[in-house]
DNA sequence: GACTGATTCATACTTTAGTATTAAAATGAG
DNA sequence: CTCATTTTAATACTAAAGTATGAATCAGTC
């Protein structure tokens, strides 16, 4: 139904068209039998036509020619909600898969708290933040505390 | 001069419509006269005289007539840092007085590189870069990289 | 109750970081 | 040219960080 619809759509111009060019030769052969058109008034005759299809050409040039579209994209400045920034990263947060005693320690490197620093803090010894941070070097792919800060400031976890 | 030029511009497809319009005339006379048309095929005649100032009108119209040029705007949403969040705070930076070379390997210190990545990337000894990172030390009032790395963080100025 | 993962801790060792001191060479301003 | 600063570098040392391994304890799961 549809796929009718659009050819009828598209093709209406060149229908009308049509249709005025058979109106026209009926409406010239009527004139041909009322008045019995001679010779010498050809030319007129010929002239009229010629106006008409003119017009008509310029009507359906008009009428057919898509009309250009000029897109012009206009810069529209939008400016970001800074709290989005510092928020935490939960997803990448996630996939890091830390238990929560190493963000514990992560976030006191962040501080730049020694492993000293951190074993006063967290009640334990030197020794379990030693654990703690080295599971986190492992699961955050990194080699030393400055390369933990880095990333962990990369990805938004801290 | 100029005023003249312009209305020939303007209206040389009209000119040029009218010569056309000539030389048909004259053609059809000379046919009128060479083949003696007939009544009967003056359908024909017609027909052919439909189709060339159809096509005539389609042509004057596309150029004559202005291309209608449809101006779509689309806005494009370009994101801009609102806050100086993440711009260096200079005058937080010149306090420090630290000297381009302590600079430099802050910033290499940022990227969680060592002191044997630093000397790497800056073609010198290891004790040089040990040397800048002491005076960075002193200068930022720190005592470690981690330390420093978070003061650096705190105050923008990398 | 056995199993798993998290947390805790220790020891021994290696590597890196950081301190202190000294000093040569380069740079730039007055 | 001189003076101050920066950049470079070395040596020797200490402190901290990081690795490897093993093991005890505890909480929650099947």
């Amino acid at each position: 139904m549809n796929f009718f619809k659009k050819i009828f759509l598209n093709s209406r111009h060149i229908i009308l068209y049509g249709l005025l060019l058979a109106i026209l030769v009926f409406t010239l052969k009527w004139l041909q039998w009322k008045f019995l058109i001679v010779d010498n008034s050809l030319d007129i005759y010929i002239g009229l036509i010629a106006v008409f299809f003119t017009i008509l050409g310029v009507w359906l040039a008009t009428h057919l020619v898509k009309t250009k579209v000029k897109t012009v994209v206009v810069e529209k400045e939008v400016y970001v909600e800074t709290s989005d920034e510092n928020r935490i990263n939960e997803s990448e947060l996630k996939k890091l898969n830390l238990s929560s005693r190493e963000y514990e320690v992560l976030q006191l490197l962040a501080k730049g708290y020694s492993n000293a620093d951190i074993a006063e803090t967290l009640f334990v010894s030197i020794s379990t933040v030693k654990s703690h941070v080295s599971n986190l070097f492992v699961k955050m792919d990194v080699k030393s505390r400055t390369q933990t800060l880095e990333k962990a400031k990369r990805l938004n976890i801290i």
